[in-house]
DNA sequence: AATGAATGAGGGTTCATTCAT
DNA sequence: CATGAATGAACCCTCATTCAT
């Protein structure tokens, strides 16, 4: 077997997992079959099974690829960098720069943590924790000691949640440009939305014994 | 039919959504099977179809109950009152409240948007698109005209995010109680996480013409 | 739900066992696919889940009541019975009617014995031991205590042997009765095919140290 | 292509069908996959096809070796005996000595008849047939004619039960040899469990009309 | 209102087999 | 001789849904 059929095999594996990436950020993986695979690919429906031993594996693949690239890109970029604020940048334009150019696979990183169990599960999770924890590192360094008013894991988790919510809104194709994008996101967690503005009546909302239920006039009972 | 057979009729309604919403949100939509919820309700699989037509008007109901209440609630709340940044105070809250106490069902609201399809799909997307328009309206009037740094749309997806994003991590019988997550939000979106901080390297940052694909060595080639 | 409706689903269940048995002996467990019981039955492929959880089931199902049947009705047959060689031709007789009577069922219960798996195949081993320990008291009493001329496993799987193995050869519709059939074999068990021939040859037969292998010429290495 | 060549294909080939055999045996050969034999021969898929044109001839060659070799062995045997007690000795020994050397091939003779089908399945009948007539034909011997207590089909049969059943229970490296298993088996055959115990009763036996049905309290009906 | 029984469609996966290399 | 890749057919099983009762 010659190098070049090796890279053939490899070639058609990526091929097959941006396909299904496509599908599981278009339907969801639980609901793309394999049938639907082999549609898009053109490959037979057993002709699949020579790439991957079970469904779960494609996603497994998509995911573990996902977090591995933008996990060792950042921590190339990251080399010889001191300054925490600049960290901070580097970290987000990296994050958002890759989701826009792996938006279905991004979205399958976001949306479908859940959908593997097992072991895959729990390799991917070991990823996401390095990730997670890595950007907490850096929101750390960032903060001046004293002014601790905002809890770091809230901070983090905040962070995350407006970069990985983009692929329910943005369009990478169109006015606004990824650089743009992870400029605009940078500032408003540096520097928030108004600076200066927060009211001294915040303290002071009070949240009345108000009934939550989702449904009118039915007291909520959990568990 | 008597007012209490109504009203009974109701609360078992309620009931298997409540128990719909659960599995929906621990399994998702898709991977749930009317026997599942069956089993979690006690209510044979041909009874269910006497609360609902098909399994997708469990998830309209979830969903539309979620935004008509969430909306309602908001509306209510916000009469007579007039200044921007309470206005955005009560909105934060609101909505986080509203999560923390309907974690299931708020996360499938989240998370299986797009699992309604058709006329189902297009009610629900007419709630959200004015919640979300009721949301970017308040940011506007938040902002003093000259300082408009931040573009208004990522604004407002950027704070979506930052609050729908919890399903992925917040505990509502955790430590960290709702309102002060609240204020902790609050708090970052409108200040920012490290004031007066951003570095002037900020747009100096530049990417390389790197190979920003998932698949290593592998160039991108997309649709 | 009237006694009608319950002795109604029982008799479909047995009708569906009978025809599995019935498909099951013809071409093996294994080579039968539900789609073949579901077509000989006129039951829809999905419905027999109304019956069976799995396939394994129906199999299980069919050796459990089989050994249930041919154990309960020998018991109930040698109550009140003490001569041990009457005892032997009940059981005999016992076991070769009910075979003859199912022979499909009895087949399975033969020939499938490693097919079922896990706990399943467990109960049924248990039926089966317990069986086999009645046939080897029978027997062990049948024995004058001085001529311990054959193992007694050895008559047991022997008896065993003999009767199980009409599957291959019995037709119950042909010329020879059941009835002649278990006196034949109770005969040839007791006294044997040629009473006071055994030669005294017999324990000079030697056996020259021959290659034995299947496969001409090769040695056999095994393991 | 050498002499050595066509040698190392044909022990090459023995191999496959001794692993197939044993696989067979293990788990029957409808469950036996191709890619199980691949396995554990450490030869491609595709390679198998070199010593096979189809699966169902794996199985025809084990058989047909198999009868091939007993048939043969014993026809040497037998060669310049005449007493018919002798025959049946060496028959017996033969039979069984054979078996214990290959559990795995007999057990696939005995157990998989019926899974070939066509030119293949009425070949290996033949040879059984020839089998079964030498067989019937040594019993016919050893009878004296005066005594046709026991039908001579009937007594083929059981001793063919007796010996093949053996694959169900006989641990051929256990404590009980080969021989001794033989000589037991005919003094079992030849002079029965236990001479002289005939009871008169026997004839006295009465079947009730018992229902015969596998399933409780449910009449039979068959085909 | 409630449910047991039933089913067509489709799910993921494995099969024996072929063929280009 | 050997094999990686490929595939149509078939596998067991579950699905959402309907209908007679």
């Amino acid at each position: 077997m010659s190098a070049n059929d090796l890279s053939r095999y490899d070639q058609k594996l990526e091929f097959i997992l941006r396909s299904a990436a496509q599908i599981f950020a278009d339907k969801s993986y639980h609901s793309t079959s394999m049938r639907d695979i082999s549609r898009a690919t053109n490959v037979s429906l057993a002709g699949l099974y020579h790439y991957c031993k079970r469904k779960e594996e494609l996603l497994f693949l998509i995911q573990d690829n996902c977090f591995g690239r933008v996990l060792e890109r950042l921590e190339e970029r990251l080399v010889d960098v001191n300054d925490p604020v600049v960290k901070l940048q580097i970290f987000i334009e990296n994050h958002l720069s890759f989701f826009a150019a792996n938006m279905a696979e991004m979205k399958v990183l976001s949306h479908e943590a859940e959908s593997l169990q097992g072991d895959l599960h729990a390799h991917v999770s070991g990823k996401k924790d390095k990730y997670t924890k890595l950007a907490t590192n850096i929101l750390q360094n960032v903060h001046s000691p004293e002014d601790g008013k905002v809890n770091l894991t809230v901070a983090t988790y905040a962070l995350f949640g407006m970069m990985n919510w983009i692929y329910n809104w943005y369009d990478p194709k169109g006015q606004l440009k990824v650089s743009d994008l992870a400029q605009n996101l940078t500032q408003l967690f540096l520097e928030g939305f108004a600076p200066g503005s927060v009211n001294e009546t915040t303290n002071k909302l009070r949240r009345q014994p108000e009934n939550l239920s989702i449904w009118r006039g039915v007291e909520r009972s959990r568990g």
